[in-house]
DNA sequence: GGCATTTAGTTGCAATTGCAACCATTATTT
DNA sequence: AAATAATGGTTGCAATTGCAACTAAATGCC
């Protein structure tokens, strides 16, 4: 069942970036997506639209990775209700210190019970209902 | 991405079920997963296997299906430091109120982008992801 | 221009979660 | 059989989440 082997899966993730004292996998989201961003920023409401999190949500978690001096609010010049995230260095080293011991979990997870073919599949599978899910709305 | 694709998911089904006034999808895996049981009913620390929940959180997802009158705690026999969670007939009508609902968002969001033989690899492909982690531990 | 509507982001509050500490009971060791 | 460890479940507490209300700024409409 899809719902426990994520729920099971995720467990496993976390496990291994805190035994490795890293911060937890939505914090990787978040530097992930600055850093793909052009200029390392994006809006709060973008972001939040890429790792589907409520904005509320988002405001606090925007909170305590600034606190953690991984990202900065930027003022925006043309819209002066928003903010800009903004990839620190900070933020970036620590996502590259994230990376490896999150992929291991990957391959371990992933590559090893299930096959190359079965695995494009179901990344195929992922691609095709998350972008019916967002063409619905 | 599978962490974006499967919050979306049960964002939207979690979104019909309230539509509908009917508890959360976590009440639906434990009333399935007693339903299916040997006389309707698991020891605690089973059922959080079985759903992936931690036991503390199981403790309390209990107290409140419990308050609710789906379930009812029964207090084993051979182990008194135990319990078993004994689903009452409150707690089957429930399951089966909720179903449809479910089954309604499974069909919408998966069968709708994917075709039948893509689901088969990916349900298999999940099969052998989850047994290949509780084989580790 | 002036007023209702929408959008961006934050905040308060209640509900849920996770972790560690905690009893009670059972299993293991010696 | 006593001592130790492990298991089952609950509880306290801090952190996280979700929802609804809120401020501020932008947009649309007349």
């Amino acid at each position: 069942m899809l719902l426990a082997t994520h729920t099971a899966l995720v467990e496993r993730i976390e496990l291994a970036l805190a035994n490795a004292d890293l911060p937890a996998l939505a914090w990787y989201d978040v530097l992930w997506e600055l850093e793909q961003a052009p200029e390392r920023k994006l809006r709060m409401h973008e972001l939040a639209q890429c790792i589907v999190l409520s904005r509320s949500n988002l405001t606090r978690l925007a909170d305590r990775l600034e606190t953690a001096g991984l990202l900065q609010r930027e003022a925006c010049s043309n819209d002066r209700r928003g903010n800009f995230l903004l990839l620190t260095d900070a933020g970036r080293a620590m996502r590259k210190k994230m990376w490896p011991v999150y992929r291991a979990q990957i391959v371990a997870l992933f590559s090893d019970p299930i096959d190359d073919n079965q695995a494009t599949v179901m990344g195929d599978g992922f691609v095709s209902i998350l972008a019916a899910l967002n063409a619905v709305e």
